[in-house]
DNA sequence: TTAATTTCCGTGTACGCACACAGAAAGTTT
DNA sequence: AAACTTTCTGTGTGCGTACACGGAAATTAA
């Protein structure tokens, strides 16, 4: 492991190979006007040395600025995209003495015309990065089209689509994270005993994510337990009336005097929380996913037994930093950077930070 | 939250006050030289405008060169400390543009003597910064003494020594991390099966990470599951003789054929993985510490069940970037840092990075 | 009032790189 | 061989800050 002190400068590979710093810069940027004689006297020079090139002087030099754009969700107050803003917004802070500033644009999950609005707005006015959170395939598959037209490099964060060519990804493996649920919620309970997994419909739709976490829990399930499919109890709720939902669940346990666990697979656990907060059913474990503040609330309460996180503020934050270690400091990257899944019981819930 | 472009150079700060450049730099570097009228009207400007020197154009500038020093004990080969200096090593490469080197001083983390000469050898050379693994306590006390001394300021790694003023602290809450093995290990455990405490010493020290580990996890005993006190079973081993070892453990499995679970608290838990593997003993749940290369290849094998980790190059990593954020770019930090209390298991090894 | 100090302040240069521009060298046309 | 192109190359300037230096202004001494 070498420590080299990187002092070489573009003047002392000038001076090495006998030309100019100029003549040095034209090849190092590869902008022609130079005679293959001083071309290959630099080449040899850069091919015996180990240049790399000083970032602070390159940002201070380059007058090029960056615009990234971010294509996310609404952000209501406390909700999931808060902290993927926040992680954006710490990039942000990091970066823009090398010239980047960013810029949010967003839209409604559950409407796939804002989507497509907010794409239309990006692309009018071109920016040098884009990062999406491709919440609808089709439209997104055309706005990356579009970017890959203008030459714009692009990241997923959150879900991603295969079939393009994205610079990296970072989010969770749902499937996984499904079955990791599955594992843990199991492992302590009483065999016979009733498992609510509860779906909340909004506009018909749900998201890729969540089903794919159900189907991690099902694959867990079938793999491990076969005998306890039977204890499976689907419940479907509504997304906007509180009343009616607590009334199917309080009949619900009433059906299912055994009721042992409930697991929803979105972030919004919280609600659930309060329900059976309200239905008062003593040793219930309520697993679900997402540290949004309500959430970490009720786990310290003990009302929900166990979180799973994925770190959205990292996975903004580090999808940011990648951007521009490949546009700025021709870094190598990893493409596809799947997030821990993080497992949050009361007990570790106080040391969990993101350190950005 | 202002994006505010923070274009506001040393220049348009001379402009605005009517003095020189210079002044305005001898006023912001607090260096004299400035007469009470130009003084002020700089403090002026400063006070309505929001200026935040750039960084980039700083370092450049800037003919400082930091000598950061960090202080751990020998990698050999894999152990959990090769994790330590890799995170080091990372900080080292981001931090090259402005103008930070790092060193290495090692010692023998079971020979105090060797802790005593490494110190030494920093207080003859002495660095801008020091990052210390303060594993002997009295020592550590003196050299953070003599750091002190010469205003120099220094961070600690793995474990903190409360006592002195430190600059950060990065590890885990120790206690705590025995206390969820413990609620995780007794969770699908049956009662009234056994469970293997085992310790290791050498030259007759434990450490204190080690101990508060066990505490913790008899702490969550007593408090939740008294009545398991009795199937906890002590076991000492040696450290350097395998042979010694497996034959206690053949003992110890025959006289408790009921064993369930076997647990440690330092990261060495591969050995004992690889004596039941030898004792192929069925549905035995090992758990450990740490995701040194060969615990993690037991972990996936399905013979280690859980490891608890820490994220060691994270630890090193953040150390070195809360110093220069401190040191060159006066940004603010947090002084205690506990490390998230990751559970890993075969189903989320894979997703486990540090995205460094 | 002038000379000698001391205090204060503006200008200039450097950091390493990007990029513009003028002018040298080489090649082409008459 | 002169005039004209084209190709090439060195120098110079700017990015924003740090810091040195020389000299101006203010203060004190003569």
């Amino acid at each position: 492991m070498k420590n080299l002190p990187t002092n070489i400068r573009i003047k002392d590979i000038a001076r090495l190979a006998g030309v100019s710093e100029g003549t040095v810069d034209r090849v190092l940027h590869n902008r022609g006007e130079v005679s293959k004689r001083s071309k290959e006297a630099v080449s040899n020079v850069l091919d015996q040395i180990d240049y790399s090139p000083n970032v602070v002087a390159q940002a201070l030099a380059s007058k090029k600025k960056y615009r990234f754009v971010y294509l996310i969700p609404h952000n209501e107050m406390g909700n999931y995209w808060t902290a993927v803003l926040k992680g954006f917004q710490l990039a942000a802070a990091e970066y823009a003495a090398y010239n980047v500033s960013f810029n949010q644009v967003s839209f409604n999950q559950f409407d796939a015309q804002s989507y497509t609005q907010a794409i239309q707005s990006i692309l009018q006015d071109l920016p040098d990065a884009a990062f999406i959170a491709p919440i609808f395939r089709d439209e997104t598959l055309e706005f990356t089209r579009a970017l890959k037209n203008s030459n714009i490099p692009f990241s997923f964060i959150d879900s991603k689509i295969d079939e393009v060519d994205f610079l990296t990804y970072y989010g969770q493996n749902s499937l996984k994270s499904g079955y990791i649920a599955a594992k843990f919620l199991l492992s302590d309970l009483q065999e016979n005993k009733k498992i609510f997994v509860v779906r909340t419909k909004r506009n018909g739709a749900v998201s890729n994510q969540t089903l794919n976490r159900l189907h991690g829990f099902m694959q867990y399930l079938t793999e491990n337990k076969p005998a306890w499919s039977k204890n499976i109890i689907p419940i479907e709720l509504f997304d906007d009336d509180e009343a009616a939902n607590l009334q199917i669940l309080r009949e619900a346990t009433l059906q299912y005097p055994d009721l042992a666990a409930v697991i929803t697979f979105n972030s919004k656990v919280y609600r659930l929380a309060s329900y059976f907060q309200a239905l008062n059913i003593p040793n219930l474990h309520v697993i679900g996913y997402d540290l949004l503040d309500e959430n970490v609330r009720y786990l310290k309460q003990g009302i929900i037994a166990l979180l799973i996180a994925q770190q959205p503020e990292n996975q903004a934050y580090f999808s940011a930093r990648d951007m521009c270690r490949f546009l700025i400091f021709n870094k190598k990257i990893t493409k596809v950077n799947y997030m821990p899944i993080d497992i949050l019981i009361k007990e570790n819930i106080d040391d969990y930070q993101h350190f950005l």
